[in-house]
DNA sequence: CAATGTAGTGTTGTTTTTACACTAAATACT
DNA sequence: AGTATTTAGTGTAAAAACAACACTACATTG
């Protein structure tokens, strides 16, 4: 085993892509870098990992240690490990990408107030370390993702407006979507309670809101892993499909 | 710089999910371990990432001493990072697949032959460490790639057959696809060559003859990516979403 | 030359996607 | 009071993609 310890000198870290949505613009969280390396330089916040900690455990604590936020979707993505990428050693980190409510978000002490900063995804162009490769990637899975399943609404406000989903869709996309449509296809995926209620305050018509089921989302997504061997295998595939469709292109 | 030394006592490993196909059979390629721990038990093929290493070199070369193979499809897919995920100490290790040409691999020296193993995906279930966890995860992986991108031809002879790549789909998928639908689709991607001979020494009617196009391919692909400004939005649009779908759903 | 075994081929009904333009309902301004 | 402004909300038709389905063709083997 002592031939192995040579290898045994290297550390890891998480870093976290925090996505958020306000003002019809995709926006992260960074950090101003209070030391070196970097200092001064925006940065995702990341940490190292502990001796005793797994990595989704640290990203979790990452991220609510910046936010106060525990429960938000958190994933995953891409780890990065250059040989020459960290000043002090050997570091390679793994990247999570989070998406949280920024209306649950209250800025924490004002002594990371006035380090932790949203900023527009599309104006982020210097990062400190490696991190815009990061961003890209995790940018890159969140489009995928958005296709994919219905993780929109963890973006959103509790409450919202058809029109504001379709921003954020189309922010996240960065396409334009055509109104019609997209309501068709969301409005098909029975995945929204019609609050039967309107905006208030508003200079213009009033729009309904809606709200996210997620207890359907829950038990439509257990009842299409749960496959049940009544079922003949052609009904068995044509059930899933369908699930499978209903839930895929959320958009377009 | 000091305060941070406790964090540089880790190291890290690349695994490698090699997969193949024979027979008919989607298989990977296993190591039968010589050393504790979980000696005797067959493992990924995998090391630790020297100190000056990338983690894509290191699975590179993980995947060259093993199999004498450079340029094959190679992807990072998944961090596994539980605390206790090694008895050695704190190891991590970043998995990686891989798509081979079981024609084109030559069992390497006597050594190694003995100590590695194509093994049948569907019978693999105990491994060393958490090995099945990532092989879960890859093949996961492996079954999304393949709807998306016509990384099946990775895995085939230069030369195949219709009914070869078919069957190819099949083990991936794990499900039954329909001969006819099958084959419409895959031609209608224009990414075969036919190479107008057909199979010999077969007890039956020989089958057509067929080679991936890569340059085709390649040409598609940097078309894809390439948003050239002269288009108007629409029409980009248009394109990107019929080049999307061209690719997407190899199958049914 | 019959038996065996795989290769190869088209059509039709259904579903999904896309394109597209007007009316409705609220406030703000005069 | 009434007109302007702004966003909400709605349906249809054509095109494309998908899914289901059964027979003939061509080679070898016995």
């Amino acid at each position: 085993m002592t031939e192995f310890n040579d290898f045994f000198k290297s550390a890891f870290t998480v870093d976290n892509v925090i996505f958020g949505f306000d003002e019809g613009d995709l926006k992260i969280l960074l950090i101003k870098r209070g030391e070196a390396p970097y200092k001064g330089k925006w940065a995702l916040p990341g940490y190292f990992v502990y001796p005793n900690e797994d990595l989704d455990t640290a990203a979790k604590r990452v991220l609510e240690e910046l936010t106060g936020l525990r429960n938000v979707y958190l994933e995953q993505v891409q780890t990065f490990g250059a040989a020459n990428r960290h000043p002090f050693g050997r570091v390679i980190t793994i990247a999570y990408f989070s998406l949280v409510k920024i209306s649950d978000y209250n800025l924490q002490p004002a002594s990371i107030a006035q380090k932790a900063q949203w900023h527009s995804i599309v104006k982020v162009n210097d990062l400190a370390f490696d991190h815009i490769e990061i961003l890209n990637a995790c940018f890159q899975r969140l489009k995928w993702l958005v296709r994919t399943r219905p993780v929109g609404f963890e973006l959103l406000p509790p409450q919202f407006t058809l029109t504001a989903l379709q921003h954020l869709y189309e922010a996240i996309l960065e396409t334009d979507l055509d109104k019609r449509n997209f309501r068709k296809k969301i409005l098909s995926m029975n995945l929204l309670i019609d609050l039967e209620q309107t905006q208030e305050g508003v200079a213009h018509r009033p729009a309904r809101l809606y709200q996210f089921d997620r207890d359907k989302y829950d038990q439509f997504r257990a009842e299409g892993l749960n496959f049940e061997l009544k079922e003949s295998k052609k009904k068995e595939a044509k059930r899933a499909a369908a699930h499978r469709k209903a839930l895929l292109h959320a958009a377009h």
